[in-house]
DNA sequence: CCATTACAGACCGACTGTCTGTCGGTTATA
DNA sequence: TATAACCGACAGACAGTCGGTCTGTAATGG
């Protein structure tokens, strides 16, 4: 049967599909016959929508990553809030959905450390390294005027830690047991400290205070 | 015509023309019909040493890694080059080729960094991640008790400047003009400084005394 | 104010070309 | 004579195309 619907609404009911089909199977697993018969439609109107299946995963990568962003960017700017602490919660406003219960793109970041899924680990990757920096990075030279931080070189710093982390905390890149990665996280913690040139232990101390069992453990589900 | 070699140098030519394709044309990118009329074999031939597309470009990986960790290996060893020194011959001897003019595996590593060969890059990228630390960072040991560096976690911090420098200096990653490739790179060398514990200036006057132009300028091509 | 026409754009599904991987058979070598 | 290298026709799956259909809406005319 024919179900005709806005365009809008219409994208989003296959980017949806694709979303749960890329993270269960994969981009290259997943077909677009995949993705016809659980949105119900025929080829011609998923080619109607999207110029190819590479265009849905950029579509969808814009989604997640929008959302994300600008979920930082907003903590980000909240100057009431500790320096530290801010840059811990917009951290925090990445790894988790949009934050508020979104429906969608909600999946999306757990399946992407998967080897089938290399190319859109590498897009994201690339969003995440252009992208977080410049939003960490203000706060970072706010806690160098506070005397919290202490840095020449604020910007390279924090894309330093943020590539590390984005990297050494993807199960796929880096296997690890679970003591293994306590001990990873705190040397983390201690290496950005000197990189931020935060006095020995003062970040340990937030976290701990912040965070509890949070903090940077995502990926321990 | 039927041309009969061994196994071995058939493989070799296959990987040969195929490190050469997917150089030109990405992984994706190249059919295993181009593979083939380039060797001048028939499908099954290729299906005879290989047992899927994948699989070569594996053997393609592991030919070349196998050289690369090889040859850092073969200088971290040796123990009469000082460290800071040692640590750089070690790193260069891994960007540049094989060191020792080899023709093959020559190009990989020219054409990995690009969209079409994102498996490829994750998968050398994993190698790098989990490879290169174990081999730099007995050095390290070595210069915390010469004193020349001063860090409770040689390892993760080397983990961090491979994943860094790896990330960060990939032209499809981080796209830089030369002047912001400059200060990316003074900015880098003291953060290593930092992590490692070592004096201010210390690395960047070994640097300069020892590589001049060369260092850490991988991909100015 | 209703009926008719015109149009845009959502939708369809058969079809094409290409690709990877298989398989039974053939030729060379030890 | 057995093993291994080699061949190429073939099957199955896939992404993307294309001519054509349906539907809601807006303009036109009575």
């Amino acid at each position: 049967m024919r179900i005709v619907k806005e365009a809008e609404a219409r994208r989003n009911e296959i980017l949806d599909a694709a979303d749960e089909l890329f993270g269960q199977k994969g981009f290259d697993g997943t077909s677009t016959n995949d993705i016809l018969s659980k949105v119900g439609i025929a080829r011609g109107t998923l080619y109607h929508h999207f110029k190819s299946k590479e265009d849905i995963m950029d579509a969808l990568i814009e989604r997640y990553s929008s959302k994300m962003l600008g979920a930082a960017q907003a903590i980000a700017l909240d100057t009431t809030i500790p320096v530290v602490e801010r840059i811990l919660r917009a951290v925090m406003a990445m790894n988790i959905s949009s934050g508020n219960g979104g429906e969608s793109s909600r999946e999306i970041m757990e399946h992407i450390h998967r080897p089938q899924n290399a190319l859109m680990h590498q897009k994201i990757q690339k969003i995440i390294v252009n992208g977080v920096p410049p939003i960490l990075t203000p706060i970072v030279r706010e806690g160098i005027q506070q005397g919290v931080f202490n840095t020449p070189y604020p910007y390279e710093s924090m894309e330093m830690i943020i590539i590390y982390a984005n990297t050494i905390f993807d199960e796929e890149m880096v296997e690890m047991t679970g003591e293994v990665r306590m001990s990873r996280i705190l040397a983390f913690i201690a290496n950005v400290e000197r990189l931020l040139g935060a006095e020995v232990g003062s970040l340990m101390s937030v976290m701990q205070a912040f965070g509890g069992d949070r903090g940077d453990e995502r990926g321990n589900e």
